[in-house]
DNA sequence: TCCGCCTTGTATCAAATGTTACAAACGACA
DNA sequence: TGTCGTTTGTAACATTTGATACAAGGCGGA
């Protein structure tokens, strides 16, 4: 049987309490399927055609490069949903392999049977266009960084919105090196980046805390 | 009143026809709002309560960087919406200044009042969910080429992509002049790194036809 | 055929970043 | 307090790319 409970926490269902969803699953052809640790969930490239979520246990999404070695795009643990952005659109396969980290529950709904659940509930339909549009909006402002030439320019950018139109001084929410990671540069091209712009009084830093120093000169790194 | 055969030519209301789509408008609360040439539409962070669609004539996004200069990004002719990832999410506000182009027409649809219609109408909803889930697919795309760090690997991995199983002679449907903008490079640094390619005897290059002489040394390049 | 335009090939120099390595500062914990 | 592991600061050198300029090749129209 499925537990509504867990169900319930899944980003797709939240809002809905067990005995709510164990009313819309009552004629609900779906499936859920029990996997042991390390088996293959999908293969990349598979069509996407049901809703997969994670009930129990943990798997993982791996890409395979044109040389055959597989590196580790990320960790899906229960209770959250996989590739729900590859559900439908018009490359709806799967970009990765899944593989279980542990012995695994899975839930598969069906596409069909998932639309009729979109429409039947308001609270699913907001979640799963909430959802996927967040996804894009992130994926968006993930390119605009991409975009910016010089590291200069994403630091700028970075911390300007981060400060938005409050006081000068900001706290960094990740690490150099996960900053890093999200630019798309290595740690010590953001450290010295930051140093310099440190040593031109344009900002102050002590290891997470910048202080913004020059605001104009700031806005004018922005134009390159 | 709403044209509604312009209406069903718009990507969320294909498959269903003008009058299906009378039907469906005729007791809902929307509003078609005419402007003038060179007219605000929305300005860049307003919040996305309505969905927009152009009804006649065009838009354009644009956006303002830090120094106040403005940027377009891109053109939006009728029949299509405006911002339709931006309408639900964590973050639902407009990524860009809307401006009218030519004199329009535009039809706004509150977000309360879309979502009944996705509910009460599977096209809608399918269309719909195509066209967010398309955008993401095509961001995820868009940032896996951005991500790679050298103009070599973009190019093998753009050539892997387009020769797929087949032939090892490939047509570039590009312009080198846009095929760099698309790696967001520029155009001598990718005519350069071709160049090399070809005299490592990796591929042949004759402007726009390529041919590959060694796939092995292809997957190599990608590993880095 | 000749001319002009657009695309592609090539060169040079400067700027930015990657790579690698190591030191310093901090935090948690015994 | 001292030690260990993690995060951050810095340095030197090699690569890669951007900027800019110009030449060469293809293509269509006069």
């Amino acid at each position: 049987m499925i537990d509504f409970e867990i169900l319930s926490k899944s980003p797709v269902f939240t809002g809905l309490n067990p005995v709510q969803l164990a009313g819309l699953f009552k004629d609900l052809p779906c499936q859920v399927r029990r996997l042991d640790k390390n088996a293959l969930v999908v293969s990349a490239g598979e069509e996407c055609s049901s809703l997969i979520i994670v009930l129990s246990g943990s798997v993982k999404g791996e890409m395979t490069d044109y040389t055959g070695k597989t590196i580790k795009i990320e960790d899906i643990p229960a209770p959250r949903p996989l590739a729900a952005a590859f559900l439908f659109g018009k490359n709806n396969y799967f970009p990765v392999t899944v593989i279980t980290n542990t012995p695994v529950e899975l839930l598969h709904i069906p596409k069909i049977e998932f639309l009729k659940l979109l429409q039947k509930d308001r609270h699913i339909l907001t979640n799963y266009l909430n959802s996927i549009s967040s996804r894009t909006q992130f994926l968006s402002q993930r390119i605009r960084f991409l975009s910016f030439r010089t590291i200069r320019q994403k630091i700028a950018h970075y911390i300007l919105d981060l400060a938005g139109n409050k006081l000068s001084s900001v706290e960094l929410p990740l690490s150099q090196e996960d900053l890093a990671e999200f630019f798309g540069v290595t740690r010590p091209a953001l450290a010295r980046s930051l140093g310099e712009l440190g040593q031109e009084g344009i900002i102050e830093v002590n290891r997470r805390t910048i202080r913004i120093l020059d605001k104009q000169r700031m806005n004018d790194l922005l134009r390159g």
